[in-house]
DNA sequence: AAGCCTTTGTCCTGTGAGTGGAGAAAGTGG
DNA sequence: CCACTTTCTCCACTCACAGGACAAAGGCTT
């Protein structure tokens, strides 16, 4: 089953692997202008590269006025498999070496089921992938959990909406079953990845990337990498204290941001809402729908309901206040803010602004870019690829 | 003027002053037990650094059962210079290459008076210090002050506290004066710095580092680096708001957390508990002393005055509220309490640390020590020498 | 005191990494 | 057909580094 054979042998081959893979070149006169080494040292590792199979060199391209250079590329038979799982609902999808999504599936789920049930799904999603003829295995695989991550190790830890998963080796059992390497992460980290790899936060060093899904929580750039903390908890921000004495939450607090919005309490806000007569627009969806989501408190808002409106921007005031202070403390170059709720769109990004453009210091949101993701559902999957891509493409 | 001519040639080179340094080794073979060289390599580099003078060999060890070793250790007479700027004072020091202390000014002083004047007086202390043959000169500083500096260029930028330091070239200004490089630092990194250097957080890769003085700020620490945030204002987190609707802050916005705890902000809160007749034992402080200010409150305190450790407890708990949603946001492995008010000691700290493990969740908490800085009011001129002596010990 | 062991430090040679120049290969444009 | 550009290869030389042999200098045992 195993296909990838080889890694880099050393970190110029990793070098030019990324490049390749980010698009930066795509012959051996392009790689050269990036890295800084001779053209004879890297005709040596491109050669070296050629041999294990890793990029393949195929056709020529046109010519710049002088002799034609060959297209070096990844080998176009490589697959990865980056896998987002959620609250409620797992993606899986196939990309090519460069990360690029062939294909992509989305089914609901339900995490507390545990971990077998859930890798049941998940291979049969892979295998049905594959059986479309996307790829005919993987070289490796990313996996993204809703919480906490002992990430040497892939294993969660004392995740508190996957009871069943705490030290569950996630890495390991994945790893045997799909037959390659393994990689296992936060969901949030996976969507700032994605976001720093494809999306808007590309070529920024330092930057959050706010993830509001059914909890709510921040994945952090430094310095070009994922901050991830001692115990694999950094981010977590659904249990800030937003509102002093506030909703209690299932954490024990009270005031937990996460009590006052997130895809669940926006729902139990909305069902509060109709229950005290405060919408006729929310009152019929429930009806029509037998409950209400976080989806239709925006289809609401688009509606122009002003109570779904008032929701929104509420929680946008209290998610706001939160990320003013975190803006702060760690001076962001950009904030991405993504996940399930992006539905709300401009209503939810206006309130974040102003909040945090009135409360943090203006050296620190002078040049603060606060903007939604852009890749949507796919950044949790792209960013799954493209951890374990950083990780095979470093040498051994 | 200029003394300390040579700088490392290559990371090798580097590596090893830092180990001599940092109390690592000191001879060639405890050199070779702690970096992966040949001997043969080892040799060449620590001949090479011989010769420029950077290191020196003198005398031999006792024997160790076998061949005595040469005495490895550092230039004896490099001199950095540390000075950190205060609001209301400043301390210069001077350190050896090992950047231990050899001497050490502390006088009262004015930001305000803006960059000429203070620097007027730094470097009358500097002058005192090589006057009484601690140093024939320096061979680099490094400078804290209280507010955000962009870092590459050595310059503040926005200070609130400093009005005039806005864009003084700090660093091009006192190398010149100097006549020696010299490098410029937020006051509270440098104090991060010395504690991770030479304090309590010896060995730890991921701290925060909070410093409660006049003002208010934090120390980033992630992966042993200090991180400063794209325009240098990371850590600013006395205008994160700690009481919703509270008290106005300087800075225009109400229930920053430094309007409601600070130095000042516990002199002011003082002088009114004075005022509303809560406390007979602060009342008699201020007639004494014609004012109050925070080691008043200390001092009461430490008397048993329940007024005074009520304030104290309270501004605590502000404190421990904020640190505590940046604990969950930054997962740390270590929570370092210093600055002027350190002296409030164990009633401050209890009140903090009860927020904090109240607040953030268990496995972010778990594990985590909550501990007063271990150096006092010497962290912020070890740090300095600390970010000076990094540069230098750095290939050029 | 002799002999043996340990530790420290030096010397020398072989290997492989990497540079830089010469020049071949393959194209364009006049 | 010639001049010029770009791409790529080949080769000789330098330098970094490892690793072994060995010298220096001590301690311990007998």
């Amino acid at each position: 089953m195993r296909r990838m054979t080889a890694r880099p042998a050393n970190a110029h081959q990793a070098r030019l692997l990324k490049l390749l893979r980010d698009g930066g070149a795509n012959s051996r006169a392009q790689l050269g202008d990036q890295v800084d080494l001779s053209r004879s040292k890297l005709a040596v590792e491109v050669d070296r590269l050629l041999e294990t199979g890793l990029i393949v060199a195929d056709g020529l391209a046109a010519s710049r006025g002088g002799r034609r250079s060959h297209n070096i590329r990844l080998a176009p038979n490589l697959r990865f498999l980056g896998v987002d799982i959620g609250a409620t609902s797992v993606d899986v999808a196939v990309t090519n070496a460069e990360l690029e999504i062939l294909g992509h599936l989305n089914q609901p789920m339900d995490v507390r089921e545990g971990p077998v049930a859930v890798f049941e799904q998940v291979l049969s999603m892979a295998a049905k992938l594959r059986a479309s003829g996307l790829a005919e295995g993987f070289d490796g695989a990313g996996i993204g959990v809703p919480g906490p991550v002992r990430f040497p190790e892939g294993v969660p830890v004392a995740p508190p909406i996957m009871p069943g998963w705490d030290g569950f080796p996630v890495r390991e059992a994945l790893s045997q079953e799909l037959g390659c390497p393994v990689m296992v992460d936060n969901d949030v980290n996976l969507m700032a990845m994605g976001e720093m790899h494809a999306g808007v936060a590309r070529s920024v060093g330092d930057f959050l990337c706010v993830k509001i899904g059914t909890g709510i929580g921040c994945g952090i750039v430094a310095g070009g990498e994922v901050h991830r903390g001692v115990t694999g908890s950094a981010g977590d921000i659904g249990h800030i204290q937003a509102v002093p004495d506030g909703r209690p939450c299932a954490c024990g607090n009270r005031g937990c941001l996460e009590a006052h919005f997130s895809g669940a309490a926006l729902a139990r806000d909305a069902v509060e809402a109709v229950e005290q007569g405060r919408s006729e627009e929310l009152a019929a969806r429930r009806t029509a729908n037998g409950g209400l989501t976080a989806a239709d408190v925006a289809a609401a808002a688009a509606a122009g309901d002003p109570t779904a409106l008032d929701l929104i921007r509420e929680g946008g005031n209290r998610t706001g206040q939160v990320i003013a202070g975190l803006v702060s403390f760690f001076n962001p170059g950009l904030v991405v803010i993504g996940g399930g709720v992006t539905g709300l769109g401009h209503t939810l990004l206006a309130a974040i602004r102003t909040q945090v453009y009135r409360q943090s210091l203006p050296l620190a949101t002078g040049n603060l870019p606060i903007v939604l993701g852009e890749l949507g559902p796919t950044a949790g999957v792209i960013g799954a690829a493209r951890l374990i891509s950083d990780h095979l493409f470093s040498p051994a």
